[in-house]
DNA sequence: ATTAGCACTCTTCGTAATCGAGTGCTAACA
DNA sequence: TGTTAGCACTCGATTACGAAGAGTGCTAAT
């Protein structure tokens, strides 16, 4: 456990270095208004804080930086959450100003989170595996083409447009739709494919003409491609940090942001609630320098989504947090509002 | 004009310097076996090329590196395309192999793109202002809340969900839907609003108790949001040019990228086929130092798509040109043959 | 017309010297 | 006993400088 002085003086030092990005001499320190102690001083509480590992040098006679035990010692003791009424009123008016959806609400959210923070936001949807199907239009283009929409009872929406296969008949395809309609409303998304082959499949053979025709352009059409959407918002600021200007590592990092299939795995969690990792914390490579501050919305009763913020280990967690706790309630209240009336 | 060897020694110098990114000395070109001339002689040459402003120097005694006007020669007069049968297959393959879908045709060719050349794609969907609206769809989800969605005739679909205003009845929503159907449908996406305001809202007004209320809605409803489609695909690759390591030049092309606005206005274009634009010829400080390979694709009769290549000025000319010439064609074939049947 | 030769230019790289921010320690002080 | 002033020391950052090397332009010879 720390004593008063050490904790004040640790918070200091973090706080300054996450002004600056550079290491924080004694005098510096000394200096602010809220300590009354000499830079000596100062320099025998660094050297206890070092031997504690919260704090780090450089080198033998540079200033300290903090370590990541020491940015986690002031996530969990130091800091203590406010949120800006200003910022809370730009958030509620930004999502409050639009039309409920979905997709747009978060889609908004992480261009706001980004422009708020300057940090690089991300946002997981809400996995609809276990949404249900709700409709299936297919709407005729032209009588070569169709567009096939297929509904969840969540509200979301996935379409396919296709070239009806020659010598399928307009008949044909209505049966088709209504065999769907009959047998897949209500189903479970993630089933989906399942019931496709055997039970829809079975039916279409006794009733359609060129069912085999047919059956594979389904198998396309009827699947959702992605069951899960990502947003990244403000990929840029990470280039304004000072300390990645090395191209190489912006690399790494904007090259795991392109891989959806991880970052979908990274913010995946079963856990509610508010979480921080820092740096190595991540256990991955490419953002070992960085922190990742996730936190979950809830879209109707269990459709978890995360919200997340990826910024420098020096970030400015106590803004972050306060903001995206403040989010995350939002749009949870927002999407969950337009939902619930019916859940009785 | 040139005389044949100055063309020859220009079209090699811009070759090596292409692949090697530094100024390129007398003795390198000597050597190559295409040129059977002394390091004396090219230099003589390259003094003339200088002379007539192709190719540059950095500084007194350095090599030469090519001047836009170089590139801009090499282009007009050097390159002769020839796109290599293994990059045409697996354009084809890659395309082919899915059902067709035009966003998703779109994306992946932004992705194959930059993957076959590495460097930035970034594709323009076409413009559905024209099209016209085919159908609407409301379909409610819980007595509180419902999806609308909205079907062009190119097969483009908008959907919105929202909130069902309290003390709107069913039988007035799904009045609405009547008379939106008779009035809208066949509509130019365009023309929607004005359309919504008039006629729309005459007709409500008579024939629906709470007109007001469900009109509000309406409006934020019945509207196309983007009217064209941004894709970028590969931007990390910019990161991978060694005349990039500058994060400030990096940070300045994708602020430039993230502008949708700004980059669908130098994207959009009226005139058909290939356009080159190599650096200060784009008139945008931010790619001064890049070079801009567009080329259009057709969706239907007149819809007009572009596909463009971004890259520094020392790109790959020969390589992206072909390939965006064969890519862009097989998307208007892909887009095309799907829908023109119809069009007798 | 071409080329060999050479003086000259400018960048790059390594080494050394200097500067300064900051530390750790010791001794004096309250 | 806790605090502070003082000072020697460390190490990165900056500057200066010389040597090496790549490349040019020019001249004179072929």
């Amino acid at each position: 456990m720390l004593t008063e002085r050490e904790s004040l003086i640790l918070q200091t030092i973090i706080d300054h270095f996450i002004d600056t990005a550079r290491p924080v001499g004694s005098r510096a320190i000394s200096k602010k208004k809220q300590i009354n102690l000499s830079a000596a001083t100062v320099r025998n509480v660094m050297a206890d804080l070092e031997e504690k590992e919260l704090l780090e040098k450089t080198h033998s006679s540079s200033g300290r930086i903090p370590s990541e035990r020491g940015y986690r010692y002031y996530v969990d003791h130091v800091i203590s959450p406010s949120i800006k009424q200003k910022e809370l009123n730009i958030i509620q008016n930004t999502l409050n100003d639009n039309i409920i959806e979905m997709e747009q609400i978060v889609q908004l959210s992480a261009e706001l989170l980004s422009q708020l923070t300057n940090y690089t936001a991300i946002i997981l949807g809400p996995n609809v595996d276990e949404a249900k199907l709700k409709d299936i239009q297919l709407i005729t283009l032209t009588s070569q083409t169709a567009v096939a929409i297929l509904i969840t009872d969540t509200g979301h929406v996935e379409h396919k447009s296709f070239t009806v296969p020659t010598g399928v008949s307009v008949t044909d395809l209505e049966k088709t739709v209504n065999i769907l309609k009959d047998r897949l409303i209500g189903v479970p998304i993630m089933q989906l494919s399942l019931k496709l082959e055997t039970e829809v499949y079975a039916l279409m053979k006794k009733h359609i003409k060129e069912h085999e025709l047919i059956f594979e352009y389904l198998q396309a059409v009827i699947s959702y491609d992605d069951s899960v959407k990502l947003y990244v918002g403000g990929q840029t600021n990470i280039l304004m940090q000072p300390e990645f200007r090395d191209v190489k590592k912006v690399y790494d990092v904007f090259t795991m942001l392109e891989n959806e299939a991880e970052m979908i795995k990274l913010l995946t969690t079963e856990t509610d609630g508010l979480h921080i990792s820092i740096g190595n914390e991540n256990n991955i490579e490419a953002i070992k320098d960085f922190s990742l501050i996730t936190s979950t919305f809830r879209l109707g009763v269990d459709q978890l989504g995360t919200i997340a913020l990826l910024g420098p280990t020096r970030m400015k967690y106590r803004k972050v947090i306060t903001l995206l706790h403040a989010l995350s309630r939002e749009m949870s209240e927002l999407l969950d509002v337009s939902r619930q009336h019916d859940l009785k």
